[in-house]
RNA sequence: UGGGGCGUCGCCAAGCGGUAAGGCCCGGGGUUUUGAUCCCCGUAUGCGUAGGUUCGAAUCCUGCCGCCCCAGCCA
C-alpha cells in the first residue's frame, strides 16, 4: 500500500559525510552504549553566523540521526572580559529559530568552575602542573618558535606543596592580575607549541557575567573545553580544524585525569562564504563602527541579519546540507545560499504584486470613476494558497523598467505601438508617450482591449509578454530596501590593506517611492512574499510602522531577460 | 628534515582496488498570463604532479609541487 509518507513528508536528504560515517560506525559497534552525545559550544562574545549554522546543523543533525542521541548547548564562557548574557540571549534565540532543541541540556563551562579547580589540584597533586611566575614576554621567550625548541621555566620544578600553596593563593585573590599562571608540565620541547607547558589557570578579577566576583582565576579553554565535555558525557566533540593541533593536549588532560569519560574530538572545515567575511572580530566591528546598522543588519551573514532579510530557517539548514561536511579549506559561492532560498520560497510564499520605481499609465478608453476587481492566484503552481482580489481601475503604476521607448531586441515588454498583458487584467495597447522638458517620460497613454479582461485572449493571439502593475488609486506607499553583496570582491580578506576597504558602497539601496497592491496594507510581521517578477521580499517588523511599510529584499528572481541583455 | 592538515569539473562534493554519483554555475531545448517555477538534454578518457605495485589505481606505495593552520595569560 502506499504510504501518506511519499506525498507529506519532506525529503531530507542526508548526504555521507566523514563525521556521519565515523559516528555511524561507532553507533554500529556500541561504542559508548550506542549513545551519541555532542554538544553546541559558542562562547557568547558576539552574534552566531551562517559559519555557526553550518556547526549547530552538524552537531545537533548527528543525534537526531541515532536512536538514541541528544545534543547540548554549553556557552563556553571562560573570558569574562568578552562575554556578555545579551550574547547568550541572542544565541539561544538563534539556535531555537534555526529549529533545534536542546532540551534540558543547557549548560555552562562556568557551571564547572568548581570541579575545574579541583582537577586542577590533582594534576598538581600529580606533578602535572606548576605556578609560573614568567611575565608574559618572557613565557614567549621560553616557549621557542615554530622550529626552534622552546626551555623549561626556571619555575617548573617547584614543589607540589609550593605550588598547591601558590594556587591556592591565586584562587584567593592574594595574588595580581598577570602575576603568575597555572601551567600544564609537559614537553616544552614538543614540536607541538600547544604542548610546550600550556598555561591552562590565569588570573582575572573581573566579573563574570554569571559567577560574578566568585573567582579571580579562571580556566583556559584547552582545560576547560575537554574536561566540560567529559563532565557532561559527550561522546563526539566536533569542533573546526584549527583545533586539530589541540587535540593531543585534549587527550593529554583527559588520559592524566580520573575524568568520566574520553570524547572523541573530530575536526572539519569552517564554512567560508565568498564576498562576505565570517570572523566575530570583524563583523563586531562592523557593528560597532557603525558599517552596518546592528548585528541584525540584512546584509550581515548572521544568523539574526539573515532571519531580518528575509531567510527561512529551512533554507539555511537546507544550504548547511547541501554544502556537505570535509576537512577541505573551501569557499561556498554566495549562489548556492541564494539557490536555497528561492528553492524554499517559492515553494511558499504567496505572490503578490509592486511597482518598485513607479511610472504612471492612463488608459484612455477606459471609464473615468469606474473600478473593477480581478481574480488574481495567490501561487501559479499551488492553489491551496486560494486567490485574492485586486482593484483595478484607469491609472495604474508599471515598473519604469517594464517600458522602452526604443526597445532593444527582443523586448517584449511595453513600448510604443505595441501590445503587453498585465498580469490578471486586460491586453494594454501603448498609444502615446507624456515627456516632461528635459525629455524624460513621465506618463504612457494607453488603450485596452475589453475582450482579455482576467488576461485572457478569446481571439487566441499570443501576447509574449506579462508585466506586473498596481491601481493607482489604491496602491499602498511602501518602503523597499534592496541588498547587495557587502563586499565587492569575493574573498575581503585576502591581498593587502584593510578589509573594510572592501566594502561594497552600494549594499544597500533604498526605495521609498514604491506602490504596491492593497492586500499589503494589513499584513503580519516578517510575513515573507513574492513581488511578481521581481524577487522575494520580507516585511521589516523592526522599521514598519503605523503607516510605514518597510519590505527587505531577501533575494532577486532569476533574470534569464538581464542575462540576454547584458 | 618544526608540527598538524588538505589537494576529484568554474564552486561544492560522493567515491576508499574493478574502470568518475549528485548539487550549484554554465550552454541548448520544451511548457508557462511571473523573460519566475517546472521539465528535458549537454558539460572531467580525467581525480595536484612524476614514477612504482597490479590483469586493473582517484582509490595502495614512493618522491615532488601547491594551499591552509599553529609561537594569546582568546576561543
Amino acid at each position: 500500500m502506499a504510504t501518506e509518507n511519499n506525498t507529506t513528508e519532506e525529503q531530507v536528504i542526508s548526504a555521507p559525510n566523514f563525521v556521519r560515517n565515523i559516528v555511524a560506525e561507532d553507533v554500529k559497534n556500541n561504542k559508548n552504549g550506542g549513545k551519541v552525545v555532542t554538544r553546541f559550544p559558542p562562547e557568547p562574545n558576539g552574534y552566531l553566523h551562517i559559519g555557526h549554522a553550518k556547526s549547530i546543523c552538524l552537531n545537533f543533525g548527528l543525534p537526531a540521526e541515532s536512536a538514541n542521541g541528544k545534543c547540548h548547548l554549553r556557552f563556553d564562557d571562560t573570558n569574562p572580559e568578552k562575554e556578555d548574557v545579551e550574547y547568550s540571549r541572542a544565541i539561544e534565540e538563534d539556535v531555537k529559530w534555526l529549529g533545534f532543541d536542546w532540551a534540558e541540556d543547557l549548560y555552562h563551562a562556568s557551571d564547572y568552575f568548581d570541579q575545574l579547580y579541583q582537577y586542577a589540584v590533582a594534576l598538581i597533586k600529580k606533578g602535572k602542573a606548576y605556578v609560573c611566575h614568567l611575565s608574559p614576554d618572557e613565557a614567549r621567550e621560553y616557549r621557542g618558535t615554530l622550529k626552534e625548541p622552546g626551555k623549561n621555566s626556571p619555575y617548573r620544578d617547584r614543589s607540589i606543596e609550593e605550588n598547591m600553596q601558590l594556587f591556592e593563593s591565586m584562587k584567593n585573590g592574594e595574588l595580581a592580575e598577570g602575576e603568575c599562571v597555572l601551567r600544564a608540565k609537559i614537553d616544552m620541547s614538543s614540536p607541538n607549541i600547544n604542548m610546550r607547558d600550556p598555561i591552562i589557570y590565569r588570573i582575572r578579577k573581573v566579573h563574570h557575567h554569571r559567577t560574578g566576583d566568585d573567582w579571580c582565576i579562571y580556566p583556559m579553554y584547552d582545560f576547560t573545553h575537554c574536561l566540560s565535555d567529559s563532565i557532561e558525557g559527550i561522546t563526539h566533540s566536533v569542533c573546526t580544524l584549527e583545533f586539530e593541533d589541540h587535540r593531543p593536549l585534549y587527550d593529554w588532560v583527559l588520559d592524566e585525569l580520573e575524568t568520566p569519560c574520553h570524547p572523541q574530538q573530530i575536526e572539519f572545515a569552517r564554512l567560508n562564504l565568498d564576498y562576505t567575511i565570517m570572523s566575530k572580530r570583524k563583523l563586531l566591528e562592523l557593528v560597532e563602527n557603525g558599517y552596518v546598522n546592528g548585528w541584525d543588519d540584512p546584509r550581515m551573514p548572521t544568523i539574526s541579519g539573515m532571519r531580518r532579510r528575509g531567510f527561512t530557517p529551512e533554507s539555511i539548514r537546507t544550504f548547511c546540507e547541501r554544502i556537505g561536511v570535509t576537512k577541505k579549506d573551501s569557499v561556498i559561492e554566495t549562489g548556492v545560499l541564494e539557490n536555497c532560498i528561492r528553492e524554499d520560497l517559492d515553494k511558499k510564499a504567496p505572490r503578490v504584486m509592486a511597482v518598485l520605481d513607479p511610472i504612471k499609465v492612463v488608459i484612455e478608453n477606459y471609464p473615468d470613476g469606474q473600478e473593477e476587481m480581478l481574480t488574481a492566484k495567490n501561487h501559479p503552481n499551488d492553489e491551496t494558497l486560494g486567490t485574492r482580489e485586486i482593484p483595478f481601475c484607469k491609472e495604474i503604476y508599471i515598473e519604469r523598467g517594464d517600458f522602452a521607448e526604443e526597445p532593444p531586441k527582443k523586448f517584449f515588454r511595453m513600448k510604443p505601438g505595441g501590445e503587453v498583458r498585465l498580469r490578471y487584467a486586460y491586453i494594454v495597447k501603448c498609444e502615446s508617450v507624456v515627456h516632461d522638458e528635459q525629455g524624460n517620460v513621465i506618463e504612457i497613454r494607453c488603450s485596452y482591449d475589453q475582450e482579455t479582461r482576467g488576461g485572457k485572449t478569446p481571439d487566441g493571439r499570443k501576447i509574449k509578454g506579462t508585466i506586473h502593475w498596481v491601481s493607482a488609486k489604491h496602491a499602498v506607499d511602501a518602503e523597499v530596501r534592496l541588498y547587495d553583496r557587502l563586499f565587492n570582491v569575493p574573498n575581503p580578506d585576502a591581498g593587502e590593506g584593510d578589509y573594510k576597504g572592501n566594502l561594497n558602497p552600494e549594499s544597500l539601496e533604498i526605495r521609498v517611492n514604491c506602490k504596491v497592491e492593497p492586500s499589503l496594507a494589513q499584513i503580519d510581521a516578517e510575513q515573507r512574499y513574492q513581488f511578481e517578477r521581481i524577487g522575494y521580499f520580507c516585511h521589516d517588523a523592526k522599521d514598519s510602522d503605523e503607516g510605514v511599510l518597510v519590505f527587505n529584499r531577501v533575494a532577486t528572481l532569476r533574470d534569464s531577460w538581464a542575462k540576454l541583455s547584458r
